[in-house]
DNA sequence: CGCCAGGCCTGCACGC
DNA sequence: TGCGTGCAGGCCTGGC
């Protein structure tokens, strides 16, 4: 379920734990992900200092001095700072356990999370050199939106989930930044003009930095021993209020489906 | 008991 | 033949 906000918020709680430690040793107990982690991933980051965790999209990035670490949480993973004599409990796949005695837990239910070891450039790597621009940096633009939409056919709401076109939105945050800019999701995405790509660049920062400062005040619950993630907004615009009045202009909100995923707007202030 | 949610990579089919 | 594009499949488990 994390989308940027939650990794984002995730990386911001593990930095004060992680920053300048250095991992004792690596406990996999559960290798089994997307992708398995790496046989010798133990033997690469034992002994390692931690220098920084940085996030591309929803990549964690972890510095390891020799090589980094690259953990993605998936639909369901989370990673909790915990006591190092904490018990193990279903699904806690892997956990770094620092010289400072805190262990760093990665559990992930589904298994759709990864973690990779990287001996290079993590952004050179085959899963992160196609990412599109950072949305909260300033290379994600109107003009790079417009640029990259005027091929595309598909709905906009498709491809603003597309990590090739917006990186780091996935489908809840999808439909509540396509309410915040006023666009219908079924519009054929190269029909936005390059005053609605403005209009939706800036929606779907305010949908993520809105998110990002709701987190930062459950963080501790968040990365804290009994943490357990969620979406840190109680409340959307759209996202799963079918029926529901609209919050501008009262009309019932519609659900609908696309690409198997369910969609929510608003049919009257969402237009073509 | 069966279905569905979700991220996102992968592979297929299609048209130029 | 090759590429861009648009779909659909697959991975999983908890919760309804």
């Amino acid at each position: 379920m994390p989308e940027l906000p939650e990794v984002e918020t995730t990386r911001r709680g593990l930095v004060q734990h992680m920053q300048g430690q250095r991992i004792a040793t690596a406990i996999i107990r559960n290798g089994s992900l997307r992708w398995p982690i790496p046989r010798d991933f133990r033997r690469r980051v034992a002994g390692r200092m931690v220098r920084t965790v940085e996030r591309r999209g929803k990549y964690l990035l972890f510095d390891c001095e020799t090589g980094w670490i690259i953990l993605h949480l998936g639909m369901s993973g989370s990673l909790q700072v915990v006591p190092g004599a904490a018990t193990a409990g279903k699904h806690d796949h892997l956990d770094l356990v620092l010289d400072s005695g805190v262990v760093i837990r990665f559990n992930d239910p589904r298994r759709f999370g990864a973690v990779l070891w990287e001996p290079g450039d993590p952004l050179r790597h085959r899963l992160l050199t196609d990412l599109a621009p950072e949305p909260l940096g300033t290379d994600f633009t109107a003009a790079w939106l417009h640029k990259h939409t005027r091929t595309r056919n598909a709905a906009i709401k498709s491809l603003v989930m597309d990590s090739h076109i917006v990186v780091g939105v996935g489908n809840i945050y999808a439909s509540e930044s396509l309410f915040r800019a006023g666009i219908h999701p079924a519009m054929a995405a190269r029909r936005l003009s390059l005053l609605r790509c403005e209009k939706l660049v800036a929606a779907i920062q305010q949908t993520l930095q809105a998110a990002i400062e709701a987190g930062g005040s459950t963080l501790r619950n968040y990365v804290g021993a009994e943490g357990r993630p969620g979406y840190f907004q109680k409340s959307y615009f759209v996202y799963g209020r079918a029926g529901h009045p609209c919050q501008v202009c009262v009309t019932p909100i519609k659900a609908m489906r696309q690409g198997q995923r369910s969609t929510f707007y608003c049919p009257v202030c969402q237009r073509r």
